[in-house]
Formats: structure tokens, C-alpha cells, sequence
RNA sequence: GCUGGUGUAGCUCAAUUGGCAGAGCAGCUGAUUUGUAAUCAGCAGGUUAAGGGUUCAAGUCCCUUCAUCAGCUCCA
């Protein structure tokens, strides 16, 4: 995935420009309007207001308008430092509290002596830049508005809600219309879209927002997906275990969860029972938002010894979280999920080699879906985080002995990532794997994570060499994620043309005429007896409208049969977006369409050598 | 949860700005039996998301709720 630009590059400062251009153009259209921040960002810029009036799509045309006779008057960007009282006084006089509540925090935090403007005709802001030298250094048509949304001031929900206009903006024209198009184009693989196409999939309203129900094609996919995980799992030394969905809430107070936890854990429910003295809670449950603690437990049932680490413990387990509804969107951000968890329980010297491995899963994983656009962001924690104490646990030799792990473990795994500062778990750090969707959203699929506080809490131990007990280290990890928002990444990954090892529907068979059914009956029993998901076609239509109708569902493998095939008991094969057909025996078709679902190859593979 | 949109048949969308709810696809029935991306005809399909209000009259205007989309926040 693409690196954010650099500041300096010239798009950068284009993107930077142009939302000085923007904010002027709205302070004229709605005067007495006030400013947050306008950064440049991935596609463009944005800029945040407090609008006097409000603004909306429809008002987009006459913005733009005004943004291009901006850009005509040839504005240079001038640059201005000002010490600290005569930048104070100039933001009072501006009346942009916002800008200056931030000022006060840059001389205070940053302690900063000095605080730079940059002027652009009539316009005015406090802003680092770097910026162009003159509006005419910005490309015509190089723009475009995109969307306006609400934003909390300096993204703290606490705060004021500010109106957020966003657009696009690149080096030409050209690249921009490219850039809208190829966008556009995009929307046609969102899995919301692809999902109900496809018969995925669905969200009921009557069910409950963000509980999805998985339809034939879609439970397809996810089984498919779980048959892979557990397959390389068994191969790479897991054991599967299962826990129940619901669990009692005391487990979570001991974890050390529910404080950076409650708001997304449902309701705790309460078993009561009416007592002389009233009624009391005798019970309370609550639907599990994470497995770990059921997998912790299930490390606890015995005494541990040195001599069975590490103990990795897996499941495909379902967990419920109360998400904020407006978070919810399709498949990517739901409250009730799958997820594809293990602990791995270790001592200090496996944890590399076990981080490692956990990376070379994820390898595997990625390599055979196909899946090259991502990167893996490395979440550490930030001893200087003013909210540091409640955010994190206290334990700083902990926290840099383990980082140091996993930056060894990452080096060595020679996958590249990028550290984030301030990103960590609660107990510890982490390595995410970022994706990102057709609508240019980043989403986090893979997480792995370093534990060193839990197994303290939960007073996990085993009996070392040494005949002592010691603390185990946990490994949480999750390549793919959840189903849920792994299976969003596979349907806009494949645009909805799974391959066939994927694909709900691996062949189906077409006839010329009805009088060929009983040829394509006989062959559908023999793929469905080889576990091949294959379906006849028996309605009926022209043969050409049957051919419409497989290409429409996006059928990996299409057989045609007439007359010819059942002369020489022979198939047409037709394969999703290959314009050529081919004829062959049948029992050579089954030989490779077999070894072309086993190797669960992305391609139709040649037929097996015959001989040894 | 917050800001701003949107909600009409299973799906995609109309309805001349307040005046008889409509089309294509999908579905069902019948005819056709066709060789590589849509055969023809008929039928059925709706408390216009739900509830309330304004009006002679509401899909259309107002209020409440629900769902959904784009963001913010959060996270798999």
C-alpha cells in the first residue's frame, strides 16, 4: 500500500494549497464562518469549519466556482513567523478560537517560541506549510470536491462536531479523471454491493444491525477459508479448542478488560432472585467480545509444564461487541463476528521463534489467496501519552523488552512494517495488518499481539526446569482476522470471481437442448460424489442466456453440452472471463478441475502427468 | 453515539415538485428445444420503512422512531 506523501513533495504542497484555496472560498461564501484544521490527505485535502450556514453536495458547483476564480488571481503564499504575544494577539484579532486554542497548546506542550502564518491574498492562517509559491503554480481542473461529514474538533468525541468538506486533488487533470473514474469503477466490487449480487450474504432488520446471516454462497466461502486456516494451523502445531459463546462477567473484571473494554461488551445480563431481603443478582453473563480469557482458562485446567511449550490453543470463535451503530457498515465493521483467534502460551525464549512463525502463517495465508496490498503496522506504546497510566499498563521494562521481540522477529521475517507510537493494546504491543477497501477506507484484517500483563492477572503459570513456577508470555493472534471483515477483503479482492477452491459454486453445467439433461445429471452426480459444488441448469433458456446468466453470477468453470459431448462423452469448458472455450473429455476436465481445487490453485491447472 | 445524506415491488430505478403508485430485471404459467452473453406471451408482485401531523388531497411538506450510506470516534 502507498506511503502517505512526504511533506515536501510538490503534490503535497498542491493538496495543502488548495485547502487554504477551499477555506477562502468558504469563509466568502459563508462569511463569519470559522476554521479547524485542512491537511492534505492520501487522495486530496480536507478542511474542517464551524459553518455560519450550513453547507451541502448541492453546494458543491458554486464552492468549486469560487475556488477557480481564487486560483486566477495568481495569490502568492506568503510565509510569516511571529514570537509568541504577537502570534497570540494576531489569532485573538482573527477570531478563530479553534486556531488559537491550538496555539496555546503548541507554546505550551511543544513549547515552541515562534508560530508561522502563511498569507494568500485576503486570506489568512496559522499553518506550517510548506505550501506552493503562487495559486498559479496549482494545475488547472486538478480538483474536485468530494463529499462533506461531520468531524469532532481534533477528533475527540468530547468536542464540537465540525462540518468536514472533503476533495480530491491531484498533480493534473488527467491523473484527477483517472483517479475519479478508476474510483467509480471500484464501487462495483464493494462486497455490499457484490454481496447482494451474489446472494452473500444479508443484513436483517428484524435480525438486528451488524449480526449478519451468511447465505449458502457466502457460508461457502467462509468454510472454505476456515478449512485452510485450520489445515496450515494443524501443520504448524496448534490445537483446536472450543468455548461457548456467553460466559460469566466476572472473567472479564479479572483479565483487567472491562475498564479499557465496557462500552463494547452488551448489556450484562443478571440471573436475579427474589431473597426476604429483596431482590439480589445471583449471576450475571455477558456475550463473550473476545476468546482470550476461555483459552486462558483452558491453560489453567492443569498444572502447565516447561516441557509443553509452547501450547498453542485455536478457534474459530464467535464474539459479540457493541460497536456505535454509526460505525457499522456491511461485512467490514459488525457486532457479532468470527474470528479466527489462537494463544499461543511461551516461555521468554520461544517468543521470537513463535512470533516468527506466527508471521511465517501469515505468509502462507496471504500467498495463497493472492493478497499483496497490505502492510503491517507495528503498534507500540507511548510512555509519554498523557493518558498514558489509565491507557496502557504500568510496567515499562515489560513493555520494552517485548517490543524489542517482535522488532527482531519483524527484521528477521523480512516482511517490511512501519512503527506507529501510541497504538498499542492495553497490555501489550502489536502488529496489524492494514488493508484497504475499494473505497480507499484502511481496515485492519490480521492483529498479533504481545501479551505480558494478562497471564499476571489471570495468574497463568507453569513449572520450569528449575522446578519453580514462572510466568508464561501470550502471543494473541488472528490471520485473518474475522470472517466478517475477512471475507468484505476477499469479495472486493476478487471483485466477486472467486477462484474455484472459493467459489460457492464451482461448475455449472449448461445444455443445448433439455434432451442433453440426462448427460449433464450423470456428470453433475459424479463431480458431487468427488465433493465438487456443481449445479445442472435446468431451466430451460436459450443457450445463450444461460451463458449470460453463469457469467452474471461469476461461475468459475461453465460446461456446455450437446450433441458432440455426448457422442464422445466429452465437456465444453467455458471459464469465467476466458473468451475461448475448450473441448475435452470429460474425464480429463475432472482430473484437472480435481487438482485445481486441491492445490487450490488461482488458475485452471494442466492436466496431472499420467505417469510416475 | 455524533454531523450530513438516503429509504417506492426480491433487485435497479421512475412518478411532470401536493393531484389515479409505474417500468426493466428476477419470480410464476404457457409456448418455443435452440451450440456460446438477454426467445415470445401472459400472470402475479405495494399499508411508498414505521407511527403521528398539516391539507379537500401526501410517495412528495412537518415531527418522532427505525434502517441504511459517507465521515468522525473506535476497532477485527
Amino acid at each position: 500500500m502507498n506511503a502517505p506523501h512526504a511533506p515536501d513533495e510538490p503534490l503535497h504542497r498542491i493538496r495543502h494549497s488548495l485547502a487554504h484555496v477551499l477555506a477562502q472560498a468558504v469563509l466568502e461564501y459563508r462569511p463569519g464562518s470559522t476554521l479547524g484544521f485542512g491537511p492534505p490527505v492520501a487522495d486530496g485535502f480536507y478542511y474542517d469549519f464551524i459553518l455560519s450556514e450550513p453547507i451541502s453536495e448541492e453546494d458543491f458547483p458554486e464552492l468549486e466556482k469560487r475556488m477557480k476564480h481564487i486560483l486566477k488571481r495568481n495569490q502568492r503564499f506568503e510565509r510569516e513567523e511571529l514570537p509568541r504575544d504577537e502570534a497570540m494577539a494576531r489569532l485573538s484579532g482573527m477570531q478563530e478560537p479553534y486556531k488559537r486554542e491550538y496555539a496555546e497548546e503548541l507554546f505550551e506542550k511543544k513549547s515552541l517560541s515562534t508560530l508561522t502564518f502563511y498569507r494568500s491574498g485576503a486570506f489568512l492562517d496559522m499553518c506550517d506549510g510548506p505550501h506552493v509559491e503562487s495559486t498559479k503554480d496549482i494545475p488547472r481542473g486538478c480538483f474536485k470536491l468530494r463529499s462533506v461529514a461531520g468531524a469532532y474538533w481534533r477528533g475527540d468525541s468530547r468536542n464540537v462536531m465540525m462540518t468536514r468538506l472533503y476533495a480530491w486533488a491531484f498533480e493534473s487533470e488527467e491523473v484527477l479523471e483517472a483517479h475519479v473514474k478508476a474510483y467509480h469503477e471500484a464501487l462495483a466490487r464493494d462486497h455490499k454491493k457484490l454481496g447482494k449480487e451474489l446472494e452473500l450474504f444479508v443484513i436483517d432488520e428484524q435480525v438486528g444491525k451488524g449480526l449478519p446471516l451468511w447465505l449458502p454462497n457466502g457460508t461457502v466461502i467462509r468454510d472454505e477459508l476456515e478449512r485452510l486456516a485450520k489445515e496450515l494451523e494443524f501443520k504448524a502445531g496448534y490445537h483446536r479448542v472450543a468455548t461457548p459463546h456467553l460466559t460469566k462477567a466476572g472473567l472479564y473484571y479479572q483479565t483487567g478488560h472491562l475498564p479499557y473494554y465496557k462500552d463494547h461488551i452488551y448489556p450484562i445480563m443478571e440471573l436475579k432472585e427474589q431473597t426476604e431481603s429483596g431482590e439480589v443478582v445471583r449471576e450475571a453473563y455477558c456475550l463473550k467480545p473476545m476468546n482470550c480469557p476461555h483459552h486462558h482458562r483452558i491453560f489453567a485446567a492443569r498444572k502447565r509444564s516447561y516441557r509443553e511449550l509452547p501450547l498453542r490453543l485455536a478457534e474459530y470463535g464467535q464474539v459479540y461487541r457493541f460497536e456505535d451503530s454509526g460505525a457499522l457498515s456491511g461485512l467490514l465493521r459488525v457486532r457479532g463476528m468470527c474470528m479466527n483467534d489462537a494463544h499461543i502460551y511461551c516461555t521468554e525464549e520461544n517468543l521470537k521463534r513463535e512470533f516468527l512463525a506466527v508471521m511465517e502463517l501469515h505468509k502462507q495465508l496471504y500467498e495463497i489467496l493472492g493478497l499483496t496490498d497490505y502492510y503491517m503496522r507495528f503498534s507500540t506504546w507511548d510512555p509519554d501519552d498523557p493518558k498514558g497510566k489509565s491507557k496502557y499498563v504500568d510496567d515499562p521494562v515489560a513493555w520494552e523488552k517485548s517490543q524489542c521481540f517482535i522488532r527482531e522477529a519483524m527484521v528477521e521475517s523480512g516482511l517490511p512494517f512501519r512503527e506507529v507510537k501510541g497504538e498499542a493494546a492495553f497490555y501489550g504491543p502489536k502488529i496489524d495488518v492494514q488493508f484497504r477497501t475499494v473505497t480507499g477506507r484502511e481496515e485492519t484484517a490480521s492483529t498479533n499481539q504481545l501479551d505480558f500483563a494478562v497471564p499476571q492477572r489471570m495468574n497463568l503459570s507453569y513449572v520450569g526446569a528449575d522446578n519453580q513456577e514462572h510466568r508464561p508470555y501470550i502471543i494473541h493472534r488472528a490471520p485473518l482476522g474475522t470472517h466478517e471483515r475477512f471475507v468484505a477483503f476477499l469479495i472486493e479482492h476478487y471483485g466477486g470471481a472467486f477462484p474455484t477452491w472459493l467459489a460457492p459454486t464451482q461448475v455449472r453445467i449448461l445444455v443445448v437442448a433439455d434432451r442433453f439433461l440426462d448427460y449433464a445429471r450423470a456428470l453433475e452426480e459424479d463431480l458431487r460424489i468427488s465433493m465438487v459444488r456443481v449445479e445442472v441448469d435446468a431451466s430451460g433458456e436459450r443457450i445463450n442466456k444461460a451463458i449470460r446468466n453463469a457469467s452474471t453470477a461469476k461461475i468459475p468453470n461453465v460446461l456446455v453440452l450437446g450433441e458432440r459431448e455426448v457422442e464422445e462423452r466429452g465437456v465444453t469448458l467455458r471459464r469465467y472471463g476466458v473468451e475461448e472455450q475448450e473441448a475435452m473429455p470429460y474425464e480429463a476436465f475432472k482430473a484437472r478441475l480435481l487438482k485445481t481445487i486441491e492445490s487450490r490453485s488461482r488458475g485452471f491447472v494442466a492436466a496431472p502427468s499420467t505417469c510416475s
